[in-house]
DNA sequence: TTGTCATATGAATAAATGTTCATATGATAC
DNA sequence: GTATCATATGAACATTTATTCATATGACAA
């Protein structure tokens, strides 16, 4: 049950390194936002054109509610923006990093 | 119930550059990997250096079932490779996309 | 104010997911 | 062969999460 073959050295010197905790929750959390199809799909959407909640449902063919409960997580996170202009509000995306992150991801999935 | 104040022009033109649905579902898929803390953890952990599976669980105060779990996960997305040595199996990072999307994550978090 | 349009949100449901526990596999040493 | 070490895996459980439905909010028009 516990193993002998162990490296007790490097186990502390990688321990050492790593970075902090609430570092690491941070980081997964904002991942797993892109793990998600509906919300990578929004991405993808918004980043042609800025829309209205309802067109980006009709581009998904999803229900306003499922978009509009989607968009709020990435509101939170500080992936999308938004302004109003009556009754309407526009999306679009707020980061730059996003669409490298989305480049990469691509990237890794075309050299298979 | 159904919005007037559309833009059925941009609907279909965001529609037309949408990319695939199994494209957009693989690269969910990718990302959701990412958003989990462990997996999270044994990448960074991999980052410093080549683990067996027990020092990876050690490294992160885990059981070894729960490591060697994700570590399937990994595997499976081709993030991380393993070579045998006598009855140890070693894991290290496979992809350089990894540091990079890792980094760009980073950068996310750090600008706010 | 009243009515309508666009969006947001709370509760409920169903599905996905991570960990634990027990056990299996696979390699080495004797 | 048997025993042991290192890892893998299946099933069960608990938690998380995405969608639906109904309803609330908030802005504009009449």
């Amino acid at each position: 049950m516990n193993p002998v073959n162990t490296n007790p050295e490097t186990v502390s010197a990688v321990k050492k390194k790593m970075p902090d905790e609430s570092f690491l929750y941070d980081l997964a959390d904002f991942y797993r936002i892109f793990g998600d199809s509906t919300r990578i799909k929004i991405l993808y959407a918004l980043f042609e054109s800025e829309l209205c909640v309802y067109d980006i449902a009709k581009v998904l063919h999803m229900t306003q509610s499922a978009i509009s409960h989607q968009l709020r997580i990435l509101k939170d996170a500080k992936l999308v923006k938004f302004r109003r202009d009556g009754k309407t509000i526009y999306y679009s995306l707020d980061d730059d990093h996003i669409v490298k992150i989305l480049e990469l991801g691509t990237q890794h999935l075309c050299e298979e």
